[in-house]
DNA sequence: CCGTCAAGAACGAACGTTCGCTTTAGAATC
DNA sequence: GATTCTAAAGCGAACGTTCGTTCTTGACGG
């Protein structure tokens, strides 16, 4: 089908990463053959690689969707007016990524992204940007705490806020990674100290 | 050399794991050949095909290690006596993580030993119990910080637990791959948060 | 009938592993 | 204590497979 619309194809690459996506949850990056996202996208190789230069560009692309993933989820949070007591951000921020945890959510491939980074410098720089960013979400909330009094004049907001965001992944690796804690008792041990 | 002593075999499988350990830092896992391996052992390809039957029983071991080096690093944490005020406990549970979030340390392998957990059962079965009880360990601290009355009576020692637990690979994690936050200013706000 | 796109055979490189040969430390023998 | 024997330890060329990628070929809409 020569000379193909637009649309077509963007939906050409979104079939493709959405099978890269399924091959990498189940087998990982390096795991997962070109055959295999070929096979599971219904395509040829050729029509493949019209598409992608290479599988590392699969791989980035993922990567970096899945990496963003967490900041969409998190995008209202910042915005929140009045800004919510410190132990009720983080239950909003838990509820927003509880989809992302399931044997198909994002976090698993997240994961494959922080091994990535290891290795792959352009990835890396791309992490800790988002993440960076991310992070600042929270000294934001920490400092706008301390406007309202919620915490002391002199508090550490930088601090403050880089121990409310590492509450985040550290449930979710948990989650992922032993099963616990349930969403329940992590938000209730969360409103026993910070509360 | 033959007939050769328990040491010595001992030693020879040291040497491996440690350029495996090396080459795996530099290269994670999947893009590390058996021949990086070899090579930066100094030894030929059957000298440590004796050793170990394949690849993935080497990264298998590389894994384990790592995993469990957090352990050993908390080891002493859980039987402190008296059991220290939770935020001391944390302070002192990341000083003991400090060394392994090096370019060299254990935690770069530990990440890498995660997004592999993902596709090997038993190497996820074995993560998830030593997670567990890590976490556990801290469930055992909050007991006792409940016990001492520094908890509410109806606190939800899983929940503080996890909680607690989760603040080790969150800041991690956050140093890793984003480079901040300081040990200072992590704790900082740990003691803002929980003191 | 041209320009675009898909198909899949083909390619060289690199992979993990095997296997048969050589070397050598220590036991056995005298 | 010298000599012989033996089995463990080391070696590395070679194997078959699979990898990511390229290239030739044909098909189809405009």
């Amino acid at each position: 089908m020569p000379r193909v619309s637009e649309q077509h194809r963007e939906a050409r690459r979104a079939q493709i990463l959405a099978a890269a996506r399924r091959c990498f949850l189940r087998n990982g990056f390096h795991n997962t053959s070109m055959q295999d996202v070929i096979g599971e996208a219904g395509l040829s190789v050729g029509a493949v690689y019209r598409y992608f230069p290479s599988k590392s560009a699969i791989i980035t692309a993922i990567a970096e969707e899945a990496v963003g993933t967490a900041t969409d989820a998190l995008a209202e949070l910042a915005t929140l007016d009045p800004p919510p007591p410190l132990a009720e951000a983080v239950a909003l921020a838990v509820d927003a990524l509880e989809p992302l945890l399931g044997p198909d959510g994002v976090l698993r491939i997240a994961i494959q992204v922080w091994a990535e980074a290891m290795r792959d410098d352009d990835l890396a720089e791309f992490v800790a940007r988002v993440y960076g960013e991310l992070r600042a979400r929270f000294v934001a909330l920490a400092e706008r705490a301390r406007a309202s009094g919620a915490l002391a004049a002199d508090a550490d907001v930088e601090g403050v806020g880089a121990v409310l965001f590492a509450l985040l992944p550290g449930y979710g690796l948990q989650r992922v990674l032993t099963g616990g804690p349930s969403r329940e008792a992590f938000l209730s041990g969360v409103r026993t100290l910070l509360g």
